[in-house]
DNA sequence: GCCAATATGGAATACACATTCTATCCACTC
DNA sequence: GAGTGGATAGAATGTGTATTCCATATTGGC
């Protein structure tokens, strides 16, 4: 009972597994290659986001060979075809952006074997803290830590899940010895809470999905007293987003259909520490 | 001489022509959009990677939604359908990858001269959770789990910097539907909390350094009511390791003085995680 | 609380696509 | 200079895909 292609054994070649060996392959290959074959490897180099794009049709035509020639080209390479190989370029466009957050998604997903819960919590950790420490704007950061360090006194508002970042600010914020308070509707008063908002207050609101509608009221009558509102959200969707100045954005881990909050309090924390920067600096000035 | 699609004008809509704007459309009309469509609005501006690499019908799955669907919200954003609208988030790769290269540099050159308290914190915080999920041992975590999830209640006891992932646990367990409360020492009642417990309820007690005298008291109270404790903490020279049935150790980021909670809200994702899959697992075995 | 209007999910459909096949061409050998 | 092996192009094929359609469910208005 012989296998199919027992017989174009000659070489049994692997196909490669990331875009680098691809790259190692195709390079140390050119050379046995046909003619026509060594004109696709130099195209596949030189545009690996047509080969990653867009159809056989389109990179045929801007290579200026017929498709048949690209299927012909992946299979020499050891794939199964066009598409198989095309995966390896597609990869490499998400592996280069500077938020992986997709494809660890995917990964975790698909395979849960090797990496506990705890193992992949980590890497998902990582990431987000990654993608948190690269994407936010320090001018952000820094006007909201100058808010939060001037202001008369700060009420922070958050429910369900933003309710832990907000006991943090809580914590390192009258830790730096600032005024501050968390409206978190103990008692139902948070009508009541709602006519003590000062306007030289500074608002400091934390929501994510789902947003609370309750936050949403909160933050709507601080805007109305004209307060200031530092808004901490995950997305540019977010009900909050409008009202921020400035709002911080931070994008947490998922791992199975849970979410953490490691990048959030990371956020926080820096949040703290900045603001209490800002403080000592004040202090320094005015003692000159 | 009519335009083809000259009536549906209600909203003439313009199919952005950059992955910017088309962001700022999703915010915009995201307020606007049916309930499914705003899950997708969501989806897609969580996983933009996802969206731009994925068949539709692997989009779908993924985002839990029909593929019909995907195709409607494509269409109500003026695009002509999935594949249009995939073609701004395929754009949107390859725009973003030179930049990439750059923002390495950059932040390679932060790291050698002055990384910004973001940075170190990310930095910090990643070592935290490197070592959280190196060292803790599985079998801790998976008798913790076990515990929570067969616990006739749960009690939370947490004070200061522990509230924030007690309050976190809290969320995480209510979730899950298991009957938690959380002993803050609200109106001063702890002493009659003590009173309540039951010797089938699990503490799980959270305290880091400096140990707050009250969290110790409350787990030698329940230790002498027989209740199993969870425990969470950061040294085994914690006051509380030696009540912990079992102990779990997580020792958090420190940037100047001041400690994140980072890794030990991993921790807490994970144990809500894997006290779910618990819960799954031992519903599975009751219906077989 | 009923009706209309709209949103939704799933199956049917039509389309686009990668792949395969075969006739032809070229190079190399004898 | 004829024959053979391999490479090539372009058309045919079949699979995978987006899209449309329709029956059902849900929402909002009166």
């Amino acid at each position: 009972m012989p296998t199919v292609k027992q017989m174009s054994s000659s070489q049994a070649a692997p196909p490669p597994d990331s875009f680098a060996d691809l790259e190692q392959l195709i390079a140390a290959r050119h050379a046995g290659l046909s003619s026509r074959l060594k004109d696709i490897a130099v195209f596949a180099l030189a545009h690996p986001n047509t080969i990653a794009l867009e159809t056989v049709a389109t990179v045929a035509e801007q290579a200026g060979v017929p498709p048949s020639a690209l299927v012909r080209f992946a299979q020499a390479l050891g794939f199964d075809g066009f598409s198989d190989m095309q995966r390896l370029f597609r990869l490499r466009l998400v592996e280069q952006m500077p938020s992986y957050t997709d494809r660890l998604a995917q990964r975790e997903q698909g395979e849960a074997e090797g990496a506990d819960t705890l193992d992949q919590l980590a890497a998902a950790a990582h990431r987000a803290i990654d993608d948190l420490a690269a994407e936010t704007p320090r001018e952000a950061l820094d006007e909201a830590a100058t808010r939060l360090a001037r202001a008369r006194g700060i009420d922070i508002v958050a429910q369900r899940r933003s309710l832990p970042i907000a006991s943090y600010f809580l914590y390192g914020l009258l830790n730096l010895e600032r005024p501050t308070r968390l409206l978190d509707n103990q008692g139902g008063m948070l009508a009541q809470y709602l006519r003590s908002l000062h306007p030289d207050d500074v608002m400091l609101a934390i929501s994510f999905k789902p947003y609370a509608p309750e936050t949403l009221e909160v933050v709507r009558a601080a805007a109305q007293r004209k307060l200031e509102v530092v808004v901490v959200t995950d997305l540019s969707v977010s009900p909050l987003t409008a009202f921020g100045k400035p709002t911080l954005f931070v994008r947490d881990a998922e791992v199975q259909q849970v979410r953490s909050l490691a990048a959030a309090m990371c956020l926080a924390t820096c949040l703290v520490l900045e603001t209490g920067r800002k403080l000592v600096q004040g202090r320094g000035r005015r003692k000159e």
